[in-house]
DNA sequence: CTACTTGGCTTACAACTGTTCGCTAATTTA
DNA sequence: TAAATTAGCGAACAGTTGTAAGCCAAGTAG
């Protein structure tokens, strides 16, 4: 194995590392660098041949849950395009995703309220992105003009991600039945948003 | 001074002390014991005068912020009574909330997702709370089923703390806009929640 | 007046933290 | 082959933490 692949396995052992301890208990400001290492199997002065500290770790973190919501949309859209309804379709993926990717999910929505305004910012940032994407797809299949199509977007991705934390605590039975509910509420908002007056 | 009332009077004095710490970059789990006696003027281990720990501490602030969330209602309540739209009338009193009280509303909304689940359990309360309430009133002002109410209830009561998680970090000029943006969603949902099908 | 209770203090300790320094061993470069 | 680079390590540091033990002084109860 060559030096430069070496490193980069032990990079991603650092980051994945990390990922296992944002558990349920654990935020990125409550891990510490030493525990990090620990259960990355080096030496804590190791770390920062890869991170300059635990806040550019940090933020390779929210980078990486960022992509994955990229690429849980990009599934979200190819179902959609494979026939079903656009709500249903759509709770379904995110919440398989959050049954997949808990920690993941997790570290955006404890970030996004936490105590780093960096962190706080780089997710607002994803989510925001999620939110032009939506945006889009509703201008161009509703018809509804841009302005009033962010709103109603903003809407239905804030209500979407609280119901994920909802979620996260619940178990198998719990979580559809909030999976019902979330359904039910972004369609008031598209009837709410579309509906002539 | 009595006995009593000393020790009343320090026991306040710890818990201002605690809230003034929730700034934007510190959630409970993120203070310490003596950070909080330094606070306070107290010797560290006279905090165990008054609490059993910091765990002790923090559920006591949930319970005071619950308070104020309250005390919140009532007044929007009586605004309302007094006349203006309810919509309107009630995200301008939350607005203001939030304004007046910064660090109440951060904590709520920090241990929401936070890293302990007494303070996510003690928080979900008050927030189910808030939405039984509403609930009530849209039953009794609109004349929607209960199940639905409850609903639409709940799709409003997200929006509106998401919002002000928003504002948060806002200035006064963005916050108005912020305000503006989710009377729209309340509308919609309330439309959507409404409207002959 | 005397005895008791108790809020607050000082001292002390072990555990853990982030970070500096200098070394080693092995890969890469010349 | 010789020289240079570098990922990883161990030892050591000063700082912080929660909490135990014991003392004191002042309010309270008899």
């Amino acid at each position: 194995m060559s030096r430069q692949e070496q490193k980069l396995k032990t990079r991603q052992n650092i980051i994945h590392a990390a990922f296992s301890l944002l558990d349920e208990n654990r935020s990125l400001s409550a891990i510490s660098l030493r525990e990090v290492a620990r259960e990355a199997g080096i030496a804590p002065t190791s770390f920062y041949r890869h991170f300059k500290d635990m806040d550019e770790l940090g933020l390779t973190l929210v980078d990486e849950a960022g992509l994955a919501l990229r690429q849980l949309m990009r599934q979200a859209r190819r179902r959609i395009a494979s026939g079903g309804g656009v709500i249903h379709t759509s709770v379904e993926t995110f919440m398989e995703f959050i049954a997949a990717n808990t920690n993941v999910f997790r570290l955006l929505l404890r970030e996004h309220t936490g105590t780093s305004s960096a962190y706080r910012l780089a997710v607002f940032r994803e989510i925001q992105h999620f939110i032009d994407e939506l945006t889009d797809y509703i201008v161009e299949k509703q018809g509804v003009e841009y302005a009033l199509a962010h709103i109603q977007a903003d809407a239905m991705v804030r209500l979407v991600f609280s119901a994920g934390a909802e979620a996260l605590e619940a178990d198998d039975k719990l979580r559809g039945e909030i999976g019902e509910k979330v359904k039910t509420q972004l369609r008031f908002v598209q009837l709410g948003a579309t509906i002539k007056r």
